[in-house]
DNA sequence: TGGATACATCGACGCTTGTCAATATAGAGA
DNA sequence: TCTCTATATTGACAAGCGTCGATGTATCCA
């Protein structure tokens, strides 16, 4: 059951009884799960992580995705700030990159529900 | 559909290149972390799981989430239509219980982007 | 310097979502 | 039968989300 009191930083709110995930935790995770919970993000980075040199500009992206300019920024943004791909910008361009553990990490944070 | 060449069941769309996920699995996809990512339902899994027989009634989850019945009953209903949860009604209680490896085939399409 | 290109941001629009109060349904017990 | 209890459904509302067109910003090149 964990009752552990020396757990990592994880899950120990005041009133949550052991075993529930707590509700800071519930939250953060709902949040990232929501970066991931479209069409168009997931697309995003099955296409990026797909690439060649595993990184991607916005220009690559548009077409395939079958959206304008503005809306893949956005998502690519959203996938920024929730802590899944990194943008580098070289020249006229910024090239996006999966974080490799980022998803894993999601995904360990589910399977131990 | 299925125009699939020779590959698994898994993704082959007609316009769709070889290792970028099909439309129809992004979207199904996408569908199901909808219905994980929302606070609410983290907790309902994570409580109905922790049960000691497994399974848990509304009247037992009202509370630790601090929602109203018809807001639990929404959320319980909405994780059943997406297959995380069985619903049985004995008498007047509705016992919801956790399907076992639901989340864990989630995960896994999740993986493998 | 000026124009062209790649990307980000803004404002607006419809659609979805989470929540509640009120009501409906259905089983248990008198 | 009638009443009580547990749950589901409905209707409404505010907030959030995905999308686009228009515009802003920055870099490259002639």
């Amino acid at each position: 059951m964990m009752l552990t009191k020396n757990s990592p930083a994880a899950a120990c709110a005041p009133g949550t009884p052991a075993g529930i995930i707590a509700d800071a935790e519930a939250q953060a995770l709902a949040q990232s799960l929501k970066a991931i919970a479209d069409p168009a993000r997931l697309k995003l980075l099955s296409i990026i992580s797909a690439q060649d040199r595993g990184e991607a500009c916005v220009c690559d992206l548009t077409e395939p995705l079958g959206l304008g300019q503005p809306t893949v920024s956005h998502h690519l943004k959203i996938l920024v700030e929730a802590g899944l791909l990194t943008r580098e910008k070289r020249g006229t361009w910024a090239y996006y990159t999966v974080i490799p553990d980022a998803l894993r990490v999601i995904v360990e944070r589910v399977t131990a529900l």
